[in-house]
DNA sequence: CTTGACTCTAGACCTAGCTCCACGGTTTAA
DNA sequence: TTAAACCGTGGAGCTAGGTCTAGAGTCAAG
């Protein structure tokens, strides 16, 4: 009879390796799971779910300073402070989404020029893709 | 009178160090520089906005290896290459789009969760946010 | 022709975020 | 009670993307 889920379990379920769960632990991303008699780590099912944010927030480009933050609660106004920090996070991440729209146009320019090319002379000796990057870029 | 720009100016006006700059050609981000009789690198205009395509991919997740493919002419299909890579990358960065709406949804919630909890008690002594974050990777 | 700002190369060093290793202890099923 | 499969710690090693340094040369203004 165990009382919860060791660090392989957490890391199975959780799509990671068991040296990032403790690494993890380590930077105070995961709280410090209790320990059984011998001392292996037991982790609660949350703990799974709380990796999992983890990754999607790095996905985006969170640092792991950054998603402690959001993660770790601590001192009397650590919601306030969470808060804030949402706050700034929500705008930054909608910045980026219109920064990805903005590259993707970009991107769908260079495809067009790219497949235009392609289709009129069946060649791609000359492709306009690279040389126009610049440009795009300065349009973009 | 000078036949193109240096190193320290297109660093300048990129927004990059010089060393950014050496370190994108080392790496073939940019096509080797013409050098003056001492061996100063001459660049031409283009060098700074191709410097601020790079970054300006590199801020949406793309590495320097596949940023260089996006950006290096080559061999005779170098086109269809550029074409297949635009293609994926594209379907890449739609799908971050997504992940990014996603995840602000994540943020809102928490960010509402948060102010609800200092309006009512104007204390913040149990924040719900930190406890909530695993729930919500769950639902988001 | 001197001076101060700039640039060159090669190579060492740095941070983030893991990943691997050695060596040893723990669980658990047979 | 033993063997296979886990897990613990500490610390070294790795990749990406720079950043810094030393020692020497170049350029432009005065």
């Amino acid at each position: 009879m165990r009382s919860g889920l060791r660090i392989g379990e957490i890391a199975e379920h959780a799509g990671v390796s068991v040296d990032t769960v403790r690494y993890y632990e380590k930077r105070k991303l995961l709280p410090r799971a209790t320990r059984s008699e011998g001392g292996f780590r037991l982790f609660t099912t949350d703990a799974i779910e709380r990796v999992r944010f983890i990754r999607q927030a790095q996905d985006i480009g969170f640092s792991l300073d950054e998603i402690r933050m959001l993660v770790a609660g601590g001192g009397a106004d650590a919601c306030r402070k969470t808060r804030d920090l949402l706050r700034s996070k929500l705008a930054e991440t909608d910045q980026q989404i219109k920064a990805l729209r903005a590259f993707n146009r970009t991107l769908s320019r260079h495809l067009r020029a790219c497949e235009d090319e392609l289709v009129r002379r069946g060649d791609a000796s000359n492709c306009p893709v690279v040389l126009e990057i610049g440009d795009k870029a300065r349009k973009g």
